[in-house]
DNA sequence: CTCCAATGATTGCATTTTGCAAGTGATTGC
DNA sequence: GCAATCACTTGCAAAATGCAATCATTGGAG
């Protein structure tokens, strides 16, 4: 016990925790990733056009699991392939990442091909986003939870 | 002109584009305390819990100012006060931080008291956001807009 | 078997950002 | 006048980031 007294949060305000979680510019690239393409590899998430770089990518990784946001495993295929599951509180960000696209599609020059799914989502109305949720506790949660 | 092929931004999706608007620790609590705190002052956002410095909330401001989401006037009853705004852009946030919110609340711990207001904007079912927007929108957008 | 490409990382180092404390000049209240 | 208040700026140490090279392991090809 190096520091007893240490407080792990500034404050316990909701919006600031959750900035402690995933408030940098990595960190929620990731969970788009893994909801909208699919990446469950280190190497996939390497190859998204924002260029992240190896150790960061290994640190938010790792960050993100600790946080309980994601779930590593060995993939039972290829001992060296780690596979990474998004957790129920992953699943849980969607709404978060949906507002952020629908503020960036209104107000910022966003590449109108990258927009589609976003448009495709709101144009489904209420339920778009709980139905998108649906689909991946069925692809990351295969009943262990 | 430096660099005339630099691109401003790491890619065109909403996601990102929003993350480098706001994607850090600091900018979302500056607004955080503006929609709920009321505040608009510079020494205002100093006290906050979270213990923001000088030079960082300076330089969020400035940004955030750059980006649209704020606006600097001077204070007319007090040459050295200046006053910060939501714009439109800015008050269109509220979604986000109201997600943000909701997420911390079910998986961090929030304090009790501080998580009351987002509470009660749950309870006040879907509309509870827009009234709330409206209300920002009365007190930042004076008619100018 | 042996080689080699692919895997998820780690390491070293330069640059950038952050955090903290002190200080600045203008202005206001008394 | 003059101390207090205002929005910032500056200097400097520490931490985070970005980039390139490297690592140990493994799976598959020949």
């Amino acid at each position: 016990m190096e520091n007893p007294d240490a407080s792990p949060h500034r404050s316990g305000c909701p919006i600031n925790l959750g900035l402690e979680v995933f408030g940098d510019r990595w960190s929620l690239l990731i969970v788009r990733d893994m909801m909208f393409a699919g990446k469950r590899h280190f190497r996939e998430f390497l190859a998204s056009d924002e260029a992240i770089s190896t150790n960061i990518l290994a640190d938010r990784l790792a960050k993100l699991v600790e946080a309980g946001v994601l779930t590593r495993a060995d993939d039972p295929a290829h001992k060296l392939k780690a596979i990474y599951s998004l957790t129920e509180m992953g699943i849980e960000l969607l709404p978060i990442v949906a507002e952020i696209s629908r503020w960036s599609r209104k107000y910022q020059p966003v590449d109108p091909e990258l927009a589609a799914t976003g448009e495709a989502r709101d144009r489904g109305g209420p339920g778009a986003v709980a139905a998108q949720m649906e689909a991946l506790r069925r692809v990351h949660l295969n009943g262990e939870n």
